[in-house]
Formats: structure tokens, C-alpha cells, sequence
DNA sequence: TTCGCGTTCAAACGATCGTTCGCCTGAAGG
DNA sequence: CCTTCAGGCGAACGATCGTTTGAACGCGAA
């Protein structure tokens, strides 16, 4: 018996709860851990699940890592996209270079908020962004096509400045954006003896806006 | 087997080759497809030297992935103090911010020369810190030794900036330093419609000097 | 009740992994 | 000559992996 799993497309609210379940333990364990270094087993066990579960409800393994990375990633893009709309509203339609960057920064750190329960879905986003299958480079592709819109937005921005020093600049502000990892914070309150804490994420993202404005406007 | 002139750069003990095979095919396997993702037979199918090589020259393949990062961040982390020596050395001790950066920034995107040979070694030590293992954290902490000096230069060259600003803004240099990847290179290439091209390692430099200092003096 | 169906369960399958074992080669040293 | 031994070789071991199987369970509908 060949038993498709009812892969209802995006509104899957289905009354399993052991769908649910999985897909929580396995975004938690990925995050923490990386893709590789978790197996089905460690993900049904945390559930609390039989292990059959992820190729019942997901097929396999990569797809239930596929369908994580597709939420999450589709969440981000649209808050952004919000806020992005937003400034626009605010501005005729010409936003300043610091309210797109913002709109590009703040989601994913108020995401990180150690009071926000997406706090893990953002380590699992970045993380999944460095381990990323070839399957995955397919949603990758969508996420350019969103990007572009940023890079629009920052063009209208700053009309002088060529647009290959544009795509740079904006390149350079997905590197700081992606490097706010654990390991990474770690490492900075490490290196500063504990002078740098980023539970404050309001204060952080002013340093993102300071040193990114500035750095796109030089 | 007397001792033949090493034109390969390995300060080894021995003189097999069968280790510099092994040693450099995992370098690049490593560095294209990451850790997980390359299994021993890979390594030595590449190599073109037997399966059991691995484990006779290195102990294990975990060994053989440390042994790797710690040579190359080696190599790395000495090169980048040699160029804030000389800009010390320059400047009476004091030297200007973007010259600090630029012996942090130079080294790797040196390496990263389409012409240069160690091209795949920071492709590698750039995956390695996004999916090193905890046998590894321990060289990052002499990574955090070799950084306080970039992070003292720094403080000095901008006494007037609190240090926890100093080291926040250090971290997002880092992050735009670790996010030269093939994988961004393409997406950034994608993204302009071919409009950049990393081909170009100086003018790529200047362009990330130009916003870091800018970012940096904020 | 009986049936159908979605779901969960224990158990196993086949593949691949890192590692180890025993044996063979070939040159150095007496 | 024989001995020694580091290095290379094929073959296998034990473990773990993702996935599949077939039966059992729960429950609404006939």
C-alpha cells in the first residue's frame, strides 16, 4: 500500500497533533544542532512520537526539513515586506536608507527576543541559509526575487550611487544580519569579557542601523 | 625512501605523500560540500589512495577535519597580525581604522583570488566555522586571543567610542568578512543580473573598507 | 453491530557510515 | 643473507541511518 501522507498545501491545521508535534521538536533539534548531526529518532523521541511519524506526515526527512525552511522564510519575507511597505507609506514611496534597513534588521531580531517564542525559528533560518540542500536553493531563489525589492527600494534611496555599489552595500548588510548567530554572540561576550550582552534586541538593532547607515552612505 | 624537496607547503614530519593526497582532496571536498556531507571513501577515492589512509595518518576523520582547520586558521590568524604589526609599525602604534580592517579583511580575500591556490581554503575554513564541532571550539578560543588585538588596535584608534561599541561593531566587520561565500556570491550575482563579479579582489577590498569605516566611524 | 479510513505502533530492511583487522610490499640496517 | 618496520592494501565489522512494512487502534458513518 502505497499511503501518501494528506500533504494539505499551506493551511495545514489539521487536528494531528503529532504533526505538530515533530515539526516543533525537529526545528528546535535542527536549530540547535544542525541538519545533519539530528536523526528521525532524536526528532520523534523529543516529540514523543512514534518514530514512523515524519515519513507519515512529511515523507522524509528532507522534506520535513524543506517544509520548516519553507514557513519560516516565507514568515520572514513577509514581515519584512510589511515593514518595507510601511516606510513606504511613511514616505511617499521613497524611503531613507535607515528605514529599509530597518525593515531588513527588525524582524528577525525581534524574532530573537529571548521573550519571543520564534527565538529558535531564527537560528534554525540562518542556520538552514549555511547548510542549505540543493533543494532548498529553489526557495533561495524566491528569496531573491524579495531581496530585489529591498534593492530597489535602496536604488530609489540614494539615486548617485551606482547600482553594483548598491548590491555590495546591501550584501554587506545580509552578512551582519546573518552572522547573529549563538555561536557568534558567544564568542563576541567572550572577546568582550561580558561587556556585550544582546538581550536587549532594541539596542542591538540601533547598532545594526548605526553602523549599516553609515556604512551604506559612505 | 630518501628525502625528496617538498614543493608542497606541509611542514610534515613524514614524507608520505599518500597524507598530502589526503590531506588536501578532504580540504577541497570538505570546502565544497561540507563536512557531513563527505564520507571517508570520498576522501580517499579523490585522493586516489586507499580507505584505510585516513584513519592511519590522522587518527580519525574527525582529526582529519581539525588538523585542517587548525593549520589554515593558522596560516590565517598569522597573517592578519603580520599586517596590523606593520600597520603598528607604520603609524607609531596607532594606526587608522581602515587600516586595521584592512588586515582584517585583506588575508581572506587575498586567498579568495580566483588565481591564488588557496582559493578553497577559505571556502573552507569560512564552512568550518558555521558547522564546527565542539572539538573545535577550543581553537576558537585562541581565535578570541588573536582577535583582542584587532579589538585593542581598534579601541586605541578610537579612544573617544565606548568599547562594547568597539567590539559590537568589530562583530558586524567579522559578519561581513564570514559572509564571502560562493553560495552569497552567486545569490549577489543573481540578484544584480551579473551586474557584480568578485573577480576582482582589490576593488572588492576597497568596497568593503569603504562601508566598514564608515560604519566603523559612525 | 460492521465497515472504512486516518493514524499510530513495533519491528525490521537495506544501505552507508567510520573504523579496524590481518596481510603484503619494499627498502633500510646489521 | 635475514630481520625489522612504516606504509599501503583488500575486506570486513559493528553501529547508525532513513525508510518501509503490516498489523493494530480509534472513531464516525452506515
Amino acid at each position: 500500500m502505497t499511503a501518501l501522507p494528506p500533504d494539505a498545501p499551506e493551511a495545514d491545521e489539521t487536528h494531528a497533533a503529532t504533526k505538530a508535534a515533530v515539526f516543533a521538536a525537529a526545528e528546535r533539534l535542527f536549530a540547535l544542532h544542525g541538519f545533519q548531526n539530528v536523526s528521525v529518532r532524536d526528532i520523534t523521541a523529543a516529540a514523543g512520537v512514534n518514530l514512523a511519524s515524519v515519513n507519515y506526515h512529511f515523507g522524509s526527512k528532507d522534506n520535513l526539513l524543506f517544509a520548516i525552511f519553507r514557513r519560516r522564510t516565507g514568515e520572514l519575507n513577509r514581515e519584512r515586506a510589511r515593514m518595507l511597505h510601511e516606510a513606504n507609506d511613511r514616505h511617499g514611496g521613497k524611503p531613507p536608507v535607515r528605514e529599509i534597513l530597518e525593515a531588513l534588521f527588525a524582524p528577525p531580531l525581534r524574532w530573537a527576543d529571548p521573550a519571543n517564542d520564534r527565538r529558535i525559528s531564527v537560528q534554525f533560518i540562518i542556520r538552514a541559509r549555511s547548510e542549505g540542500t540543493a533543494e532548498m536553493r529553489e526557495v533561495l531563489q524566491n528569496d531573491v526575487s524579495h531581496l530585489a525589492r529591498f534593492a530597489e527600494a535602496l536604488k530609489a534611496a540614494r539615486p548617485d550611487l551606482p547600482a553594483e555599489t548598491v548590491y555590495w552595500r546591501l550584501h554587506f548588510c545580509l552578512g551582519m544580519a546573518h552572522n547573529n548567530r549563538f555561536v557568534e554572540f558567544d564568542r563576541l561576550h567572550h572577546l568582550s569579557g561580558g561587556a556585550t550582552r544582546e538581550g536587549d534586541v532594541a539596542a542591538l538593532l540601533a547598532r545594526m542601523l548605526d553602523f549599516a547607515e553609515a556604512g551604506f552612505n559612505a
